[in-house]
DNA sequence: AATTAGCACTCTTCTTGGTCGAGTGCTAAC
DNA sequence: GTTAGCACTCGACCAAGAAGAGTGCTAATT
């Protein structure tokens, strides 16, 4: 059955409502505060329709109404409004973010921080995990007598490195050599198609013994392996404490330890980044037992037409979805914005 | 006044108990658990004396009785048993900070975290400021045909990069010879000792033009800039969760909050690092008033005889300090000695 | 036919008062 | 000096009652 207008408006308000107060809401508070001409006793009676259709909900039986999560999910696909930013919102968001970064990792996470200072709720992003990354540079730099950093470098500017011991003193020259063979076997590569086995080969034909090798090549596929994970940022995490609804310590200590699971948060993420554009999920729809009293606003972000990652706001399913959304929205763009910059165009293709 | 015997064993049994417990320790309790051989009776009459001393405190009139500061103080300073390490559990702690690490920030975060598990509460770590550092290497190395990545390693292998972007194309050769120079006028040298000027004019005098040089210097100064920021690992921030004294929401958030203030708990951390070995804070002798209700057991490390950072343990004045300075001890010493090899007995001198 | 006023009803929250039990402090006996 | 005994104190717990917010239903109104 759909809603008729009237239904629609009193809904809106009572989310709103609720969203502001954290208090079940009355038909008399309704009827009060909004300007709808109708007087406390037919506000009711509407409210016993949406309850019975499954938009509302009660505590106990003389209490005021809450948003069930059906509400929620017919005010965010329905009612809610989502704004533009205005001008200097949108100039101090877009400064942020592209000021001195040449990093994607840390793009991200000032997005995050952003998020999360501007909705006072959590924020939380993944860093991109993509195996079509292609190789900058691959070098082995000498640090003492008897160390050498290896640094390997990829599109996006993504930086790993890894100290190494040598088993005996390499001369200068014969790292360069080495590098050079690193570069020409792995630059413009991706991860998948680096081909170590080639190189210890190719450097064994020039000479080099396979001891010597040995800790360069397992560094590289440390470095690999590095890259392949994504990194996780998490920002705002005991904002929490500012929402009723985890003056529980029971409740807090739950959503924190899901904060505290790297490996869960990431799965969260990922799998709202099969989606493009931005996704809400409310309360129940959260896979994740721990958070379905939460609710989840993620968008991706992209480079070309590949989806690379995504970030996140996590917070109660109370939560203001209009701000979140729009100021997600406005992000989105400028994290692809960003990305195409710091890829560069001509370096990828 | 100086404390008996009798009256030293009954403060350990209501010290012991109450850590155990968390409940306020009465007269019955004590004559029964403990083998003192004396009525709840005396036990009562030397409870109240050692509470009109100021060792224990009473939450009201007939309640138990709790340590206060002083009565902890005491039983850090005289009472508790700092045990030696299981031959086990020395290994297991031995080995996992001697395991691949090659890099001083990685080893105390691992230090931290060890500590944060094994004890149940919060552990924080700084990794050194040490203007004593010493460059090993610094380095220009090509990244693409208009980024170049710059590199600075110091001694204990901290690694600090920068990508940059050329204002025109450089050529791998000239990058190197760029790169020599570095090095010429930078290793061996401290941080302090790095003098940025000079190299500039030695580089263009050997014709580089200045515009060229910009973004290299503004690189290598934002890599020093790093080096003497020290990290901070913060391990097992939800353990609070844990005890009873936080099971009040402001509380929780109140303990949390300081844990977000990295500023913050660097500085406490600092301010024990004067002092050498192992100090004990409790309570009120914390300087912050967040942590009041805290005790903050912190360890220095050092390198020859330069105290270079510290580790803490933070959790609530009821704390098992017998079991974290014994660890913490055993800790420290192994820190000690990691340190020494990571740093490497010839490049330092 | 839709809206509204009115009212009885329900359920939570807050307060009050009373009991229970743990633990104390003091006194007198050992 | 130690201990048994007992009156006393105070928090924890529980039940009962009052207050208040909000409902659902019915009957009156538009």
């Amino acid at each position: 059955m759909l809603l008729d207008e009237r239904k629609k408006r009193i809904l809106h308000a009572v989310v709103d409502d609720y969203i502001n107060t954290a208090e079940p809401v009355g038909s008399r508070t309704i009827a009060r505060k909004h300007e709808l001409g109708l007087s406390s006793a037919t506000i009711r009676n509407e409210m016993a329709d949406l309850e019975d259709m499954g938009y509302l909900s009660q505590p106990h039986t003389s209490a005021g109404r809450v948003p069930s999560d059906k509400g929620y999910r017919f005010y965010v696909d329905e009612l809610m409004n989502v704004r533009e930013l205005t001008a200097e919102e949108a100039e101090s968001i877009k400064v942020a973010l592209e000021n001195r970064i040449n990093e994607i990792g840390e793009l991200v996470r000032r997005a995050s921080k952003i998020m999360s200072t501007i909705t006072n709720y959590t924020s939380v992003a993944v860093t991109p995990q993509i195996r079509r990354v292609t190789i900058k540079t691959a070098r082995v730099v000498p640090v003492d007598s008897e160390k050498a950093l290896v640094i390997v470098v990829t599109s996006g500017n993504i930086i790993k490195n890894r100290i190494i011991k040598l088993p005996e003193s390499i001369s200068d020259n014969t790292l360069n050599r080495i590098s050079n063979i690193l570069e020409a076997h792995l630059v413009g590569k991706t991860l998948e198609k680096a081909n170590l086995p080639a190189i210890v080969s190719t450097l064994e034909r020039d000479y080099m013994p396979r001891v010597q090798l040995a800790p360069i090549i397992e560094a590289l596929e440390y470095c690999f392996n590095q890259l392949n994970e994504s990194e996780l940022y998490l920002e705002g995490a005991t904002n929490i404490f500012n929402f009723p609804e985890f003056r529980d310590v029971f409740k807090a200590r739950e959503f924190l330890n899901v904060l505290d699971e790297k490996q869960t948060l990431r799965r969260i993420l990922g799998s709202a980044a099969n989606k493009n554009g931005i996704t809400v999920q409310i309360g129940e729809e959260n896979e994740l037992d721990a958070i379905k009293n939460c609710s989840l606003v993620t968008a991706t972000y992209s480079f070309g037409d590949n989806v690379i990652g995504s970030i996140g706001v996590l917070g109660p399913t109370r939560m203001e979805y209009s701000k979140v959304v729009s100021y997600m929205n406005f992000i989105r763009k400028r994290i692809n914005i960003e990305i195409n910059r710091i890829f560069g165009e001509n370096t990828d293709e």
